[in-house]
DNA sequence: GTCGTAGTTGTTAGCGCTCATAATTGCTGT
DNA sequence: ACAGCAATTATGAGCGCTAACAACTACGAC
């Protein structure tokens, strides 16, 4: 490991094929106009030393990588998890590699930092995951000749813009509860800062004034089973809810096992809408109907979005928004009234 | 985004400064020996310009960048996701970034094709999830100049290694399943290929095994709520289970499930334990009594004895078996008789 | 036989940085 | 005031690649 031999460069390559360096570049390119015979003894060479060529060196010299880079919190929330692993393998289709960098919170300073040390390395572009708005922030510094996607962020911004649709989701759940006969629909929501949060609030308000239904008070909370469970308990006491939309399925897990310890049976009692269809969703008791977003749809909307770019060399503005769809499981029944 | 004016390079910091590009250099990088009013021009230069270093040169000047590589399987289980993210930050850290090459399968070659790309990236040492045989071999082709440190890998190689100690988790499952008065403990176990599945079955046996219990068949299953779901069917029919140790949570959710609807209780009537502590596993109905799992201390030393590596220029042939610890919850009891 | 032309290959000059080394500066002490 | 020395700064040569252009091959047309 202490360096003996350095590494085969081009040059070796070209001295063993008895050719120039630039022949093997373009060998290593796919141009045209090299005869195949030339190739294929340069292709030997390549093997016959072993030879990978130095990524650093060509982007050095074009001034742009094959890189993207991915700014997310540090977390295991599903929904970010599953859209970093599909935007990756997404990117490797078109040639990509992917950069991750995660940051501990979504303030404006540490996005920001992370964009940086993204920039420093030529990145070709970049994905933010930006679902609350200090991290939106960190997007306005950023001059508009470099490529940039947004994922869950700022709707009002006028910047390339991933999204699932929360709100018609949401108005999807509320709605199916509704149809199945309650009169209203209690919302227990995810932090109020989060994008996510809010367009799911929005739908769940949309379609309960639409129907006519009256309105009741938000029960605000995280993401989390713990703050779930905390609210189902609340939730428990209160005999006139008879159907809940939770923002989440975790959510959603932590109100089922309330509801469960306070003798409320779902969906006999209270029926519960989640929204994610995590994995795990249809093992819940009773198994969860939910809302499910298509985050590999996401992450390939979001590549395409950043490759035209790359591509076109300019923020096109583009916005993509993906609908939702609802997967009835066992967690919905009318009301006993 | 045509690219009008090219961006400041280090020259140009220089020349505002009027000083040596070389001197900006030595301001960048820390260097002692820079007058303090110099370096102070060359600061000021540096943001007035907008100056970001560019990484490529640097790699390409140096031979080395201040990446890390990443190789994991594409997917949305929790051990990896939280692995990589409490990597990307712990690496950060100590001032290197995250690249991250997601696979499909876990075969050889893909993952061999995936850290041939991140080698031809100059990434200064690679952290393999290579939780199968396949995923090993294709670690058998590096070179080893290069640091390396493979998680969850297979034992029995001489490369450095970190892992949770699944035998030991496995082990203390059991015995505590055993000591709430079982007569034995029926397992039902990841994917077999997977050395995390070997090792939970291990210390299964062996727990068994030592204090003297029959080793019932082993009940084989995939890490899925869904295998676990169907799992759990037949265990609900089998009227002497009184205990089992679940290979993972999100099985042991399914198995939840199952013996549910056929009305056998948790932990009444069966007992069950876990594997992961995923943030949801204290919500489950009851509340899942399981093996945590370090996953931030894997993330740790496998950074550390990255850097070990890239210090030192060599394998040093280390390893680090991490102990997991027993989160008690709801679902173990003794038997009723 | 010479010229044009397309197809192929070679040459040169960077890309922006770091390393090794050389040159300069500012202080000592005498 | 000047050698001597350390601290500071400048110079030049790459790192391995690509882009632009130059040059060399055939080969048929004039």
């Amino acid at each position: 490991m202490v360096k003996p031999v350095r590494e085969p460069a081009m040059t070796d390559v070209a001295k063993l094929a008895g050719v120039s360096h630039q022949t093997v570049s373009r060998v290593l390119n796919d141009h045209p106009n090299v005869r195949e015979q030339t190739r294929a003894r340069v292709r030997a060479a390549i093997t016959e030393l072993g030879y990978r060529p130095n990524r650093a060196a060509r982007v050095l010299a074009t001034g742009t990588s094959q890189v993207i880079g991915f700014v997310s919190r540090t977390s295991t929330l599903y929904g970010p998890a599953a859209t970093l692993t599909a935007l990756a393998e997404e990117a490797l289709q078109h040639g990509f590699a992917v950069n991750v960098e995660s940051v501990r919170t979504l303030d404006r300073r540490p996005v920001a930092e992370a964009i940086s040390r993204l920039r420093d390395q030529r990145v070709a572009g970049l994905v933010v995951i930006a679902p609350v708005e200090s991290a939106n922030d960190a997007l306005d510094d950023l001059p508009d000749d470099i490529p940039l996607v947004n994922v869950d962020g700022d709707p009002r911004r006028p910047i390339e813009l991933v999204t699932v649709d929360q709100e018609a989701g949401a108005y999807a759940a509320t709605t199916h509860l509704l149809a199945a006969g309650h009169r209203t629909v209690w919302h227990v929501s995810g932090p109020n800062d989060w994008f996510d949060s809010q367009g799911r609030v929005t739908g769940w308000q949309r379609a309960l004034t639409e129907a006519g239904a009256e309105v009741p008070p938000l029960m605000p909370a995280d993401w989390s089973a713990a703050s779930g469970y905390r609210t189902g308990q609340i939730l428990a006491r209160m005999n006139d809810v008879t159907a809940v939309f939770a923002a989440n399925d975790h959510l959603a897990l932590g109100i089922l096992r309330a509801l469960h310890e306070c003798g409320r049976r779902v969906p006999e009692d209270i029926s519960l809408v989640g929204f994610d269809d995590v994995p795990e969703a249809g093992y819940f008791i009773p198994p969860l109907t939910t809302i499910r977003p298509d985050f590999e749809a996401v992450a390939r909307a979001s590549l395409e979005l950043l490759l035209a770019q790359i591509r076109t060399g300019r923020r096109l503005g583009d916005r993509r928004m993906l609908t939702p769809t609802l997967v009835s499981r066992d967690s919905v029944a009318p009301p006993h009234s």
